[in-house]
DNA sequence: TTGGTGAGAATTGTTCCGCC
DNA sequence: GGCGGAACAATTCTCACCAA
């Protein structure tokens, strides 16, 4: 950002002018015998400023030397600073040396402040660039403490923090209710059928091949990654798109195209895709005609058998029993003959349809609280980057 | 400060086996 | 015997802590 660009009474300033780093590494003798707070970067999660888990730690079991910080210091990850973690503790405590304690001078800069300004998106691009090691890159403190800062007065700074923290609380308890909305419908289904794996209603237990068609995904060539059969106009998702998915596949990452095609299967929309390797066990309703490689098999329930939501929440629940199915080998799998064999439950149709019914229209709020959280969530980002540059507080 | 290392997840490669 | 599908093993990737 250039000068010339900023509101009258901003600065741009070095960081090192209004904030200087913490390092001096406290070493284990010094935490011997006293419970410590300890972070590390896998306590603090990437770009939403928040922590994920903490617990106190016995200074006996620290090995190596620490970072010491307290309420007023900023906790920035700097390595891999991609990750964007940045957390802001009310507490004082001791963190992992890849964690750099910063602490601004609070006459010319709010804490909350600086912290926005790290979780920018051009401030993690930017230092990003700057960091060092190919292949485990670390931001190196001097080249933090030489970043720029758009510096406004501090009521300004006050001002542009209430909104940012509005927004974010905003965006969070959007969050939480669609946490609640994913619960709702669990709990929709043990209300009217029970847990699957103990069945406390006694409903008839069938095997999975007497109500479902299973096929095994295909991509029969070797080896897998050669480029000449993506970038088409098929859809191909893995293990890890059914993982992250949340029980429905809206969105693919890959795609094969008629070479692709020939060694691999289309399946069709609507089919319930289960993972037999790696995430063994997660299932997802495909939202597309997408092909899929042979660690992923597809369930087509039989239409006068079982309902296809229904049947998806169902083996959900089976995902314990298919982990411990597999063969304790390096990499565990379940085959077909495991899945076919599953023993389910089988309650009436029309009661499984009437779920399928209540879960479609609570999917169809889910689908609404989705669109307006990723709304949220481009929008602080938009806010944030507007903060800086001096648009959003006149 | 930075390279080493480990754990777990995800992806890719190899072998086995049945069918034509 | 060759091919393709299934099963399983190996490798790679990611993310973390440790220690020189």
């Amino acid at each position: 950002m250039l000068k010339k660009e900023l509101p009258e009474g901003w600065r741009l300033v070095k960081l090192e002018e209004v904030a200087k780093i913490d390092n001096k590494a406290v070493s284990p003798d010094e935490m011997r015998g006293e419970l410590q707070n300890y972070i590390g970067l896998e306590n603090i999660e990437s770009n939403t400023g928040q922590l994920v888990s903490f617990s106190e730690t016995l200074g006996d079991d620290i090995k190596s030397n620490k970072f010491g910080f307290t309420e007023e210091h900023i906790l920035y990850g700097k390595l891999r600073p991609y990750l964007n973690k940045v957390y802001l503790p009310d507490f004082a405590g001791v963190c992992s040396t890849d964690i750099i304690p910063i602490k601004p001078d609070s006459d010319l800069l709010i804490r909350e402040f600086l912290g926005y300004f790290l979780r920018t998106p051009e401030f993690v691009s930017m230092i990003n660039a700057k960091s060092s090691g190919a292949n485990l890159p670390r931001v190196n403190p001097k080249t933090l403490l030489d970043v720029y800062i758009p510096l406004p007065p501090i009521e300004t700074q006050y001002k542009i923090v209430a909104i940012l923290e509005k927004t974010e609380a905003t965006q969070r308890l959007r969050a939480e209710a669609d946490a609640l909305t994913q619960k709702l419908m669990q709990n929709v289904f043990l209300e009217m059928f029970g847990d699957p794996a103990t069945n406390p209603k006694g409903w008839d237990i069938v095997k999975l091949d007497a109500i479902a068609v299973l096929q095994r995904g295909k991509f029969s060539h070797r080896p897998r990654n050669e480029p000449r059969f993506y970038g088409g106009s098929y859809p191909f998702i893995q293990t890890g798109d059914i993982s992250r998915s949340g029980g429905r596949l809206t969105t693919f990452s890959q795609t094969l195209n008629d070479e692709g095609l020939k060694i691999s299967k289309l399946f069709k929309k609507g089919i319930i895709v289960i993972a037999i390797a790696a995430n063994i066990g997660d299932t997802a309703i495909l939202d597309f005609d997408s092909c899929f490689p042979d660690s992923v098999v597809g369930v087509s329930p039989m239409p006068d058998k079982a309902n296809p939501i229904f049947t998806e929440m169902m083996l959900r629940h089976y995902k314990n029993i298919l982990w411990d199915s597999a063969p304790e080998t390096a990499q565990r799998n379940i085959n077909l003959k495991i899945l076919s064999d599953l023993n389910v439950i089988l309650p009436p149709l029309d009661l499984q349809n009437r779920f399928a019914k209540i879960a479609q229209s609570i999917q169809v709020t889910r689908d609404i609280q989705n669109k307006s959280a990723v709304e949220k969530s481009s929008l602080l980002n938009n806010l944030m980057s507007k903060a800086f540059t001096g648009e959003l507080v006149a």
